[in-house]
DNA sequence: CACAACTTTCACTTAATATTGAAAGTACAG
DNA sequence: CTGTACTTTCAATATTAAGTGAAAGTTGTG
């Protein structure tokens, strides 16, 4: 008897460590990841290791930043020496961690660069200088606006934000 | 006297190529992209591989990589055989390009995957079997909106929608 | 046709990232 | 205080991604 369920759930495991480093992700981190979200209950690093066949460094590494995304935290069972991890489970809440994460990766250091180029070449003269810093000054407030935008969806906490969103885009 | 436009060219083509990758986008092709969205006229592979540093071949690369994004175009000049490049201007279009371009690669996969966990789960009885289902069918519930939403922001064509979004939002 | 002016490909090199596993570090229990 | 049950670090290694440059392919021109 094949155990659908396992073979779900392998699948998942297995796939989200192909589309974690599109998403800019490491493979493994992804698949920690993916395992204590659909982990009932908590589990430690051998857990770990052992589901993932995985070095101790390795889930090591790969859980400390998992706690950095603040997507897990560790959880200290009395009578027992070992830590355990858990994931946040509410999806909207992750993505919203994850989104707060990319932007600060993503769009900060961008908005940063085009900014400054901006304001260096403000107010010159000359038809390289002017496209140049119309092209920096656009970009700026583009990413400006998505970087508020982000920000604001990731600290609300309507559930449906995204819902309305898109009625509102329509 | 140093040239300041050079400078803040020169500048924003050295972070552009630190800030590529952290998008997903390899540094060469950031940088070939900065160098065309702030040339004035269009330019050839020859003049790419010489302000930038690189090989023939990366150079051809990338540029047939930003043609697959729709970031850039070539242009031939009667009585020249070689082929010159020129980038989409447009601030708010080239976003819409790349957010449509992210979408299709990080997003289309992921929904996937996650959509096929849930209709093999679909049912089933048990704890463990319960939290799987639920969080596939949330996970793809949430991206399949988040795609959508991407989806309207790159086909509308009024420039203000990020602007109107952030309205909606607050 | 055949040469010149290009563009494209690709086997190889180099650079960047991820992974291992063993050693070092910590902290609790007895 | 000391042994044990862990966690953390890190130098070495493996894997993956990017870049090179020369050879092969293509196309327009005389």
């Amino acid at each position: 008897m094949s155990d659908k369920l396992k073979d779900a759930q392998d699948e998942f495991l297995n796939h989200w460590g192909v589309v974690g480093p599109q998403w800019g992700i490491n493979r493994t981190m992804a698949q920690v990841h993916a395992l204590l979200i659909i982990s009932v209950d908590p589990i430690s690093t051998d857990d770990i290791m052992e589901e993932l066949a995985i070095s101790r460094g390795n889930a090591h590494k790969n859980l400390k930043e998992l706690q950095n995304w603040g997507l897990i935290r560790t959880i200290i069972k009395r009578g027992d020496r070992k830590e355990y991890f858990e994931a946040e489970k509410d999806v909207l809440k992750m993505f919203k961690l994850v989104i707060k994460e990319r932007r600060r990766r993503e769009l900060d250091p961008a908005i940063e660069v085009v900014t400054a180029c901006a304001e260096k070449t403000v107010g010159m003269k000359g038809k390289e200088a002017e496209l140049f810093h119309k092209q920096m000054k656009d970009i700026s407030e583009l990413l400006g606006t998505g970087a508020k935008v982000l920000d604001k969806f990731s600290q609300s906490d309507k559930n449906l934000v995204l819902t309305l969103l898109l009625k509102t885009l329509k």
